[in-house]
RNA sequence: GGCCCCUUCGUCUAGCGGUUCAGGAUAUCUGGUUCUCAUCCAGAAGAUCGCGGGUUCGAAUCCCGCAGGGGUCACCA
């Protein structure tokens, strides 16, 4: 795609943006970036019943996380600003004087308990409401207290969309739908109409529950002479559970969770492009760079995908294992456990060295890495010895003075150690042979002793980077416990 | 109910009439990597391509029906 292209994402400021709202704002993004184009982001402030107070900073800031950072928009100059419907009512407005004046529009005197009567009866004759059925003959004269209703006329409609193919609808489809409500502000079927071609929008990149609404669009976009987009229709992103899409209800979670969780935003972009998407080949994840150069909204899925947050688990680890040391260790900053604060760099660096693969997330951090931090629990520690999970360490029913002798005999040798991790490996090696015992029996014995843990880092490197003074201290405390 | 969209391993997907009795990834299980967990490597299991018709020498791929799922029919977006 070598045109320029023109992509927005305009959401309303009534929440949180969730994963699935999220993905759509990606694409769009994708799309424009790839055209060298603009990405303008839109607020439909329309509904002052619905807004909730800080959304859109919400958005924003999730927008701003994942790197999908706008060209125009409310807090950016543009040259067709403003990018906030609320403060467009008199573009709007002059519109609707022109499809008034034109015929083309018409106020709607029903009451909305009329309305809902005439739809009740539709429900029960199992038949669709059509309001211009009802469409009166004399409509009093819009004064801009009462709604204004789009006259349309119905009609067939086949079309393209970038994503669906070829698609098409009777004239059952279109109907009369309210432009301006009665409080003045627009719909938004009108109010995006009207700005999507204001802002010279060339692909309008929305999700699937406005399919149903595209005949209407159409109908809207001739009324009005002006040219339609292109139109692309992106498939639901669906809950884990149902088959039903991701709505805030179902427990579609906040993309700033993600950000709290320690989920990188690289891999979150990564997981939510293939989320209905890819390219064809077996490549299963892709940076930013690439996702820009490969993205085609014809490869889109048309079928809803669900979300699956083990997958994103394994996107996610799969990038903390790719990642320099330093940016790591950027992005892990805020996730160290309470402890971690006053240590310095190298150390943090060193620690994050051994655990990082295994990290899927940061938010896993804490758990993995406490004993570099704080002494392990006495009671933990024992715990340990007297009822060990381990397979090889059931089996040998152990005492505690049996403990004792291999932590003396390791203590012993690593009070001779230089404690770079070379001469670590040998001189455990070499006690090995001389205590004839086994790594699957002697490391385990060291590991609890220094971590409280039966599960930890590869032994060399957590003693190494642990220090000396500190294993040393540890393994005397652990003898002191057993001998108790 | 009308209209519209969708339907390949549990999940994300490849596939666009023949090299596919369906490939990759993930998740699961097994084995290997001087110890656990993880990584990495190797392997196993897992989809009669929603169902039924047709077209064709040949269909997951084209056509028609049906079924299931979803959406929509707001002075919400």
């Amino acid at each position: 795609m070598s045109q320029k292209a023109r992509t927005r994402f305009a959401p309303s400021p009534t929440g949180f943006l969730h994963v699935g709202g999220v993905r759509t704002a990606l694409f769009a993004w994708l799309v424009a970036r790839q055209g060298k184009g603009q990405f303008i982001l839109r607020i439909e402030d329309t509904d002052k019943a619905r807004e909730i107070a800080g959304s859109e900073k919400h958005i924003q800031d999730s927008l701003r996380w994942l790197g999908l950072q706008w060209d125009e928009g409310p807090d950016k100059s543009g040259s067709f600003g403003p990018y906030r419907q609320s403060e467009r009512l008199h573009i709007y407005k002059e519109w609707a004087e022109t499809l008034v004046a034109a015929g083309r529009a018409y106020a709607d005197h029903f009451t909305v308990e009329e309305l809902n009567s005439l739809r009740t009866q539709a429900v029960q004759q199992k038949k669709p409401f059509l309001f211009r059925n009802h469409r009166p003959n004399n409509p009093p004269a819009w004064d801009g207290k009462l709604p204004l209703r789009f006259k349309s006329n119905p009609k067939s409609y086949q079309w393209q969309d970038e994503v669906m193919g070829d698609l098409s609808a009777g004239p059952e489809s279109v109907d009369d739908f309210i432009i301006i409500k009665s409080d003045g502000y627009p719909t938004y079927n009108f109010a995006h109409v009207i700005d999507d071609y204001l802002m010279e929008v060339s692909h309008v990149i929305r999700s699937q529950e406005f399919l149903a609404s595209v005949p209407k669009f159409l109908n809207l976009y001739e009324a009005l002479e002006i040219n339609q987009p292109k139109l692309a229709t992106l498939p639901y992103v669906l809950g884990a559970e149902g088959r039903k899409k991701l709505s805030k209800r179902d427990g579609a979670k906040d993309v700033l969770s993600y950000k709290n969780q320690g989920f990188l935003p690289e891999a979150l972009v990564s997981f939510l492009a293939t989320l209905g998407w890819n390219d064809g080949t077996d490549q299963e994840i892709f940076s930013v760079y690439e996702l820009v150069e490969k993205f085609k909204l014809s490869k889109v899925q048309k079928s809803g995908a669900q979300f699956d947050e083990t997958r994103l688990k394994w996107v996610d680890g799969y990038f903390i294992r790719q990642l320099p040391i330093e940016e790591l260790e950027k992005q892990a900053q805020d996730f160290w456990p309470p402890g971690a604060q006053g240590v310095n760099g190298q150390y943090r660096s060193s620690v994050l060295g051994l655990v990082r693969q295994r990290l899927k997330c940061f938010a896993e951090l804490p758990e993995l890495t406490v004993f570099f931090f704080k002494e392990p629990e006495a009671q933990k520690i024992l715990d340990l010895y007297t009822h060990p999970q381990d397979k090889q360490l059931v089996k040998l029913k152990y005492q505690n003075q049996d403990y004792v002798k291999l932590l003396r005999a390791g203590l012993r040798e690593l009070d001779q150690s230089s404690f770079d991790e070379e001469d670590l490996a040998h001189r455990l090696n070499n006690l090995l042979e001389k205590l004839e015992s086994k790594p699957a029996i002697l490391f385990p014995v060291l590991r609890i002793a220094v971590s409280g843990s039966q599960i930890s880092p590869e032994l060399f490197g957590t003693l190494s980077v642990l220090g000396k003074a500190e294993v040393l201290d540890r393994l005397k405390s652990a003898i002191a416990l057993l001998e108790k």
